[in-house]
DNA sequence: CCCTGATTCGC
DNA sequence: GCGAATCAGG
């Protein structure tokens, strides 16, 4: 590849716009090795990798996969799928302590509202139990509300 | 197996 | 300096 100024200019420009490596190689009929490993030389702006490599072939000291504490306030996992997660407190965010299935009696009533009622541990606590519908854990009053289109609940992260 | 980007190293 | 080979994660 003769790297003209022209041509460095072009992989900047695709660089800047987002492009994938192999993207850039193939809209300048290269490959994608010799995009990354120019644009490395010329210390464009680095994507955000996939990997973490090695820098030397040595000591990989990562014996221990400590479980780094996550910071208060952020969501430890909600990976619900469209479900909303209740007004009660069980699904909260920041301990995330057993879900509302648990400690659920799985016999007798296989299709009930499993909608919390009250607060967890504080007597008086149990679960709607009316009848859930569709397969949904919720009854359908509580299944209107639990599956929202959960689209808000972003943008708080930033 | 496809993709991704990063690094290495012979040229 | 170049980029294929290789690595490494998704």
């Amino acid at each position: 590849m003769d790297w003209t100024n022209e041509a460095i200019e072009r992989l900047r420009a695709l660089w800047a716009e987002g492009h994938s490596t192999a993207e850039i190689g193939r809209r300048m009929g290269i490959s994608k090795n010799a995009v990354v490993g120019k644009a490395h030389r010329l210390s464009l702006p680095p994507r955000p990798s996939p990997i973490r490599r090695e820098t030397t072939g040595e000591a990989a000291p990562r014996p221990q996969p400590v479980r780094a504490p996550r910071p208060a306030g952020m969501a430890p996992r909600l990976t619900l799928p469209t479900v909303a997660p209740p007004p009660a407190p069980v699904l909260t965010p920041v301990a995330a302590p057993a879900p509302v299935v648990r400690s659920f009696p799985r016999f007798s009533a296989a299709r009930a509202c499993c909608w919390p009622i009250g607060e967890p541990g504080q007597p008086g606590f149990r679960f709607c139990s009316a009848d859930a519908i569709g397969g949904k854990p919720y009854c359908p009053e509580h299944a209107a509300v639990a599956y929202v289109k959960a689209r808000d609940r972003r943008e708080d992260a930033a």
